[in-house]
DNA sequence: GAGCACTGC
């Protein structure tokens, strides 16, 4: 270790684990392999319950939607869309025969909008909700909503099953009147859980001492699976532990190391699920993204960091902030989980026993995350008589309602009418796109500016995952390829450019790999493109092409973005037209090295610094054009 | 001057 290449401060391999404590043996809160997924539909079914209405289960990923539906169709020996489905956005695999259907939670919430009560259904299965997506959130008012509804209609009751894989069930079964709760025995293998005997200051050098001290005594067969918090780390701590790795003692096993994070391309994310070759051991970095996402088998030892990169909200300036944090315990049980899914396991958390009694119980619900923008348009569009006192299972907080209701109100899309907050004609239409507010208001102003087309595709481009793939080893060479796209108006128009590129050589996968273009999310794109311009059709919106003319397509951003605006100061910094707060160009845009005067943007994020991301060059006047009302409000407000 | 956890419609 000694030779090991730069770090020579390093501290003895063996600090962290034998400073480890043992913490006994730990069965995980009865959960993983109890077929309650699978087998409880059935079981409805069986009962005759699918005969009055579709049994519904949802589930917070696509994929596994997807999955569960093949496997339960392939249980009841029938075809996959028949009696077993599933519906996931741009993805319909049911029939008139359907009676057992899996769909993302997102997806039901869509339903919703289009019929309350959800009258097909006879039972919804809110399943993985200890996990609190938002959607999943917003399902439990409407669910609960659905089933007074129902009863004063005298219709059909509606039946509700919520499942969790966590013991904290007592506000699920409170928020439902007092429902009566089951517990089921999983099949989880025993854990050993290891703490530090003191705190780690630095826990990305305790992480890479006990991924090699692990190495060098456990069997080569057994893998590892190391817990991170975001890409730059990851990269940096592949590099190192690759340098190490060259320079163990002989008859030291080999050692692949493998980065795994959402923005890393499909092909590299697969690499994870092959075995090691035969007296090699594998050792993934990942973010949070293998706590539930990805599920790789084979793992005998989960090193736990203990922190996670996660966003939250601040109602008052908008502001997103992205931060390194503690991990709850909740999540750090999720974490330990996944070093016993195939035999026992050993799971060392680099931080003390009396540390972790100290960390959150549970993660905060997203809804306590996020702008509530869109939640918000969802909960009007479904017509909540009043949404401020809309039953949440956990409230946001005032400021974050308050904050959602002001912006809604800038795009036109609420209104007062006899004492309650209602959509507007314009509010309404915005509610049928799968989309942020504000991108749904950009493409209906889009006809005012004959610009449909180009805003279609803007728009897509920016609700997908980043198109352009930035391999941190090859950056010059990503920047000289990279020219040929940029605008000098900015990044939504670059992104135009390379979408156009993109569609001249009809999607080639060669050009993409060239190009830096991810190929996997360009199709996405298109997809999306697609489902946004046949709503558009369905609202009987004129679709117009601007061609070479960006000026349009700049005002109509313009006119959407007017209250995300910046200007430049005599000191080279940015200031928001907004809350005169301090800003700066993120590094991803192709404006970074340059000094626009005024620019608009899609939203500001909180890391280092205050950053806008995704900018366009505007002229200051189109912004007054835009809402003039707001700036003569700004203007006094600046006054006074 | 220098960066971006994870889902989903």
């Amino acid at each position: 270790m000694g030779k090991a290449g730069p770090k020579s401060k390093q501290a003895s391999p063996a600090a962290v684990s034998q400073s480890c404590e043992e913490k006994g043996w730990f069965r995980e809160h009865g959960e993983t392999g109890s077929g309650k997924t699978t087998q409880i539909p059935q079981y409805l079914y069986e009962a005759g319950i699918g005969r009055q209405g579709i049994i519904a289960v949802t589930q917070p990923r696509r994929v596994a939607a997807i999955s569960l539906a093949t496997r339960v169709s392939d249980e009841k020996r029938t075809e996959l869309g028949k009696l077993v489905g599933y519906t996931v956005r741009f993805d319909d695999l049911t029939s008139d025969e359907t009676r057992i259907k899996f769909l993302t939670d997102g997806m039901l919430l869509r339903e919703a909008i289009g019929d309350p009560i959800l009258r097909k259904y006879s039972v919804v299965i809110l399943d993985e909700a200890h996990e609190r997506t938002i959607h999943t959130d917003v399902l439990f008012g409407v669910v609960k909503a659905a089933q007074k509804k129902r009863k004063e209609l005298g219709k059909l009751p509606l039946k509700v099953i919520v499942m969790s894989a966590t013991m904290d069930v007592d506000q699920f079964s409170q928020y439902f009147n007092g429902a009566p709760v089951l517990y089921l025995e999983g099949r989880q293998h025993p854990i050993q859980v290891f703490y530090t005997k003191q705190p780690q200051s630095d826990y990305l050098q305790a992480a890479l001492v006990s991924v090699f001290q692990i190495h060098q005594e456990a069997p080569s067969s057994q893998d590892i699976l190391v817990f991170l918090t975001g890409q730059e780390e990851i990269e940096a701590m592949t590099k190192t532990c690759r340098d190490i790795a060259k320079h163990l003692p002989d008859g030291c096993p080999q050692m692949t190391v493998m980065p795994l994070y959402a923005s890393l391309p499909y092909s590299q994310q697969l690499r994870v699920f092959q075995a090691a070759p035969k007296g090699c051991r594998k050792v993934i970095l990942s973010t949070n993204i293998a706590e539930t996402s990805i599920t790789i088998s084979g793992i005998k030892y989960v090193v736990d960091t203990g922190m996670v990169k996660a966003k939250k909200y601040n109602p008052e300036i908008g502001l997103e902030v992205l931060a390194v944090q503690r991990v709850s315990k909740a999540q750090a049980w999720q974490r330990t989980g996944r070093a016993g899914r195939e035999d026992s396991g050993i799971c060392y958390r680099l931080y003390t026993e009396d540390e972790f009694e100290k960390f959150d119980k549970m993660t905060v619900p997203e809804i306590q995350r996020c702008n509530l923008a869109s939640v918000l348009l969802q909960l009007l569009a479904l017509r909540i008589p009043n949404i401020l006192t809309f039953d949440f299972m956990s409230k946001p907080s005032p400021d974050a309602i308050q904050a959602a209701i002001e912006q809604l109100d800038l795009l036109g899309a609420v209104e007062q009418k006899e004492d309650q907050l209602v959509l507007t004609p314009l509010g309404r239409k915005m509610a049928a796109f799968p989309l942020e507010p504000k991108f749904s208001k950009t493409i209906l102003l889009s006809p005012k500016f004959h610009c449909t087309e180009e805003i279609l595709t803007i728009v897509s481009l920016l609700s997908v995952d980043s198109v352009l793939y930035n391999p941190p080893a090859r950056r010059d060479e990503v920047q000289s390829v990279r020219k040929k796209f940029i605008s000098s108006e900015g990044d939504h128009l670059t992104l135009l450019n390379v979408y156009r590129a993109f569609k001249n050589v009809s999607g080639n996968k060669e050009w993409c790999k060239e190009n830096f273009v991810n190929g996997r999310n360009m199709m996405l794109v298109s997809d999306v493109r697609a489902q946004l311009r046949d709503i558009c059709v369905k609202l009987s919106m004129p679709m117009e092409s601007s061609r070479s003319d960006t000026a349009n397509i700049r005002r109509c951003l313009a006119h959407s973005l007017f209250m995300n605006a910046a200007e430049l100061q005599p000191d080279g910094t940015y200031s928001t037209v907004n809350s005169h707060q301090l800003v700066a160009i993120h590094p991803s845009s192709v404006l970074f090295h340059c000094k626009p005067s005024c620019v608009v943007y899609n939203g500001l994020l909180h890391t280092n610094k205050c950053y806008m991301r995704d900018l366009c060059v505007v002229d200051a006047e189109w912004l007054y054009d835009a809402a003039p009302d707001y700036f003569r409000r700004k203007l006094r407000a600046a006054k006074n």
